[in-house]
RNA sequence: GGCCCAGUGGCUCAGUUGGUUAGAGCGCCGCCCUGUCACGGCGGAGGUCAAGGGUCCGAGUCCCUUCUGGGUCGCCA
């Protein structure tokens, strides 16, 4: 049965009842998290968002219903702050203890369907479904508390530089490059559709049209694509653009930026009781950000050396290329690779030389999903002998020109891919990160940025015949290769730029266009005639006759970067409420059907699909 | 859309080459206990083994399909 709070305020949340409250009385209000019932005497610890501290009953009159009160049930108590005869050396509140003087039920929990305690390991639908409860224990609280802190520490130091906060539409108009919009349909205009932002961009940069000079936004987007464990249809930016400035300016903020928060971060995170070590790694990130900054590596060596755009540089092992070294030899894999444009290149496993068939399988495998045909290797076994899958392929002197060309010792394992300079990338970097992960070369506890620059400006897409923008068709060219936009679209580079932690991209910017004409080519290149360019991104062209200033910008993910500095798995665990991988929403049961009135007022069928193909399609 | 992993009381798991009434810990219910804090003691309830189909004398176990989640490739300017 329920009982009113009426005449009761609360005068401090569990845990911050110190010492100093000694002989006090105080109300408090949170969760029954246990109850220990010893027959004469009961001890309960109530929990709120702060923390626990103990209740204790043990006088002849006290209620009798602090004996049997139902885990999980909102409770409010007054009583009097006491110090504990036995102290927990393990709690915050551990010296003292509430002698109460009134209980009120305020809800009765029922038996929640799993522990609301950390460390558990219960299934994740079922704590999606119930996320309320999840999100009780005091785990996923500290980390959603945590994420609010940071964006408090990212506002206020942003304010601090000038940037407004200023709030951008989220109905906007469906862009045709890119990701998939999520769409909303007009009642007014029927058969229309607005669409949900993939991110502010333009309207950002028409904020620097208007002359807001400096601008920034935690904002909402949306993507209608596949989800990952650090991918959700809808995520938070943070945003920003900025007038007059150069790539080093923009560079420049965003690592005094994360200089500032790793800073911040270490207090906040002892006060939410994360783990030493993270926080330990944060001090020691923000001590090198202090000194040093943050490097720059060039796409194309990060892609060379890491087989990435977003190199994990916390261990070694950097891709060899051996292409010259093997050109002419017997190995048909590698000269036929190399005739067809292709490259061979190599992973040096330290260490690894002795690892067995089963295990060199297996990485064949991985290396197979990422598109290589196979993976070619040398084994330096400990014991002087050498094991390779085309050794009689070599002669001698190849072979001895090759392990020498890959610094391979007594001991190593060489991994060899032989294809497409994209294919070989993607499979030397997921093998590399694989077995970074696998032989314990990865500090988890450590943070390593690092500014990846000068992005190719286009990206050839076979499945569209032509090329797509790598970053988006705003982004401003590198101004020493414009001039061979016409003869060698693949080669111009972009003035476009991500801040990469950990081999995460955290986020990305670019410098704008703000000169008509190159705008106006770069759409043309993209293959948008005139009348396209005018109908989708009119607004934006008009508005660059007008004096626009230079600008440039950047937008983190934000649930990544609390998924980084919280020493997360997933961005579902930064988030409040996340989707699970069909984009549905398991607590609310949504997406949903609605009610044809809804549809009607819409002018929205919704039968099509059937309809249009009467046998019955299972596509 | 492809590939991989998982699904056994409320929760987490065990369950042998297919073989009688499917076990454990936690939780839950009842009784006992005045310093517990992973409290303890005694007793108890609770399972169409995700669903459907198949093989077999016999299926939690083998096969097929579906469902529900997770990871990943494609996709994500």
């Amino acid at each position: 049965m329920a009982e009113s709070m009426k005449g009761l305020k609360r005068t401090a949340r569990c845990a911050e009842i110190t010492e100093e409250y000694i002989g006090k009385t105080v109300t408090l209000m949170g969760w029954v998290a246990k109850c220990r019932n010893k027959g004469g005497i009961v001890f309960v610890d109530l929990r709120d968002r702060s923390g626990i501290i103990q209740i204790v009953t043990e006088s002849e009159g006290a209620d009798k219903r602090w004996g049997s009160l139902k885990p999980e049930s909102a409770i409010a108590v007054v009583g009097t702050v006491r110090r504990r005869s036995a102290v927990n050396p393990h709690m915050k509140t551990g010296t003292i203890e509430i002698s109460p003087t009134e209980l009120r039920v305020l809800s009765e929990a029922q038996t929640p369907p799993f522990l609301i305690q950390n460390g558990i390991d219960t299934r994740e639908d079922l704590r999606l479904r119930y996320r309320y409860l999840d999100l009780r224990r005091p785990e996923l609280q500290h980390k959603i508390m945590f994420r609010a802190a940071v964006v408090e520490m990212i506002r206020q130091f942003l304010s601090g530089e000038g940037f407004l906060d200023i709030e951008t539409p989220t109905l906007i108009k469906s862009t045709p490059e890119g990701a998939r919009d999520y769409l909303v349909p007009s009642r007014v205009h029927p058969g229309e559709f607005y669409a949900l932002p993939q991110s502010p961009q333009l309207l950002k940069q028409l904020l620097m049209c208007s002359g807001m000079d400096r601008y920034y936004q935690i904002a909402r987007c949306y993507r209608d694509e596949d989800l990952r464990a650090d991918r959700q249809p809808e995520f938070t930016q943070v945003d920003m653009e900025l007038s007059f400035v150069d790539q080093d300016d923009v560079i420049d903020i965003n690592t005094r930026l994360l200089t500032y928060l790793t800073g911040e971060m270490p207090a906040k995170m002892r006060e939410l009781e994360f783990p030493e070590d993270l926080i330990k790694g944060i001090e020691k990130a923000h001590e090198e950000l202090k000194a040093h900054g943050i490097g720059r590596i060039t796409w194309q060596d990060a892609m060379d050396f890491y087989g990435s755009d977003k190199p994990d540089l916390r261990f070694g092992m950097k891709i060899v290329d051996v292409s010259d070294t093997v050109r002419g030899c017997g190995f048909g894999v590698f000269t036929g690779a190399l005739e067809n444009g292709g490259v061979v290149r190599g992973l040096n496993v330290k260490g690894s030389g002795d690892m067995g068939r089963k295990q060199i399988d297996k990485l064949t495998e991985i290396a197979k999903t990422y598109g290589a045909k196979g993976l070619a290797y040398v084994q330096l076994k400990s014991d002087g002998t050498v094991k390779s899958s085309f050794a009689k392929f070599m002669t001698d002197d190849e072979m001895h020109a090759l392990i020498a060309a890959m610094g391979g010792e007594k001991g190593d394992l060489l991994l060899f891919a032989a294809d497409k300079f994209k294919v070989v990338c993607a499979a030397l970097g997921a093998l590399r990160l694989h077995l970074g992960e696998e032989l314990g070369l990865i500090d988890h506890n450590e943070f390593r940025f690092v500014w990846v620059i000068d992005f190719p400006l286009l990206e050839w897409s076979d499945e569209e015949g032509r090329f797509l923008a790598m970053h988006h068709p705003f982004t401003m060219p590198n101004e020493d290769d414009w001039k061979n936009i016409d003869s060698d679209p693949g080669s111009v580079r972009a003035q476009a730029y991500d801040i990469v932690l950990n081999g995460v991209e955290m986020g990305g910017g670019s410098i704008r266009i703000h000169m008509d004409d190159v705008q106006e080519k770069m759409l043309e290149v993209l293959g948008f005639t005139p009348e396209r360019a005018q109908e989708q991104f009119g607004f934006l062209l008009t508005a660059f006759k007008y004096g626009v200033p230079p600008h440039a910008g950047l937008a983190y993910g934000l649930d990544r970067m609390i998924m980084l500095f919280s020493g997360s798995d997933s961005i579902r665990d930064v988030i409040a409420f996340p989707k699970v991988k069909d984009a549905s929403d398991l607590m609310m049961d949504a997406p949903s059907a609605v009610d044809p009135k809804q549809l009607e007022e819409l002018s929205l069928k919704t039968d099509i699909r059937e309809s249009a193909d009467p046998k019955g399609s299972d596509s």
